[in-house]
DNA sequence: GCTCGATCATTAACCGGTACACGATTTTGG
DNA sequence: CCAAAATCGTGTACCGGTTAATGATCGAGC
């Protein structure tokens, strides 16, 4: 039971409660939010192009969007020129939820980060881009 | 999209896939480890005892459980005393995982936390827990 | 102009996680 | 002793994530 991963996992865990709870106080699920970000920097976005931006694979964003579709906050639209394409459109829905959400997403990561001095956060900062340095690369030697 | 939640889940999911990686060497997939870590330390174990110990909920456990039975890594048998208790017994190959599992793990931690100084790796796991505090936390003031 | 390969979304099947409802058993209180 | 409450495992349904297979469409080359 190695430190560092056993931690990780435990805060993570917590993070992603928080996280979900707080997301869920505007009728969202866990990720969605993420989604709709994707929307808010570039409506009209394929699904394709999501996926890529938040490094998850088409088919979870493909679901994702269906039940956000049923939810009202998006809709389908296959591109006029190239008909493989499908284009996610916010709803006035799911524009109105940037604001609230983004508020919502600042004022958790300042709750999180509350206990912890500034350097103490750059130093979190670096070093969590060192671990995600480090994974992504055994990730990549791996395959 | 706040610097400490972006770069944490970023870390993270790259995280996961480096571990899920190196437990699917081993035929298991990801969590199953943390499981089998439990009964490795007491073996004959509830499932309602395994979900407090992993502070996941019981009907994971029970899922979980059914599949690693369906894949010879433990065996459920009922209390003899208490007929509403399940326990979770190890067969020879989940015990025979012992072992690779947890040199895997190490060897994960060390390669993950490679280009971390040792001030850092302590700078890093203080502050990781005090995240989880803050998290864990927030998380009860809310319920 | 037509075929063949590349590209894209979708579906299905699986795993880990959650909440909620259900049923069986044990324990407690009268 | 017996009824009511607490405990415990399980089933169902949902969400986020994955991989692999399917199907439609576009583009390049012959």
């Amino acid at each position: 039971m190695p430190e560092f991963l056993d931690l990780h996992s435990k805060a993570s865990k917590a993070l992603r409660a928080a996280a979900e709870a707080a997301v869920r106080r505007h009728g969202l699920h866990l990720g969605q939010d993420h989604l709709l970000a994707v929307l808010w920097r570039q409506d009209g976005s394929t699904p394709g192009e999501v996926a890529a931006a938040l490094n998850v694979t088409t088919p979870n964003v493909v679901k994702a969007a269906t039940r956000m579709a049923a939810a009202g906050l998006l809709t389908r639209r296959r591109d006029d020129r190239d008909n493989r394409l499908v284009r996610l459109w916010l709803t006035d829905t799911g524009r109105a939820l940037q604001a609230p959400i983004e508020e919502e997403r600042r004022h958790l990561e300042d709750q999180i980060t509350a206990d912890l001095s500034e350097t103490e956060r750059e130093h979190l900062l670096s070093a969590l881009a060192k671990i995600h340095r480090s994974a992504t690369a055994l990730l990549n030697e791996m395959s």
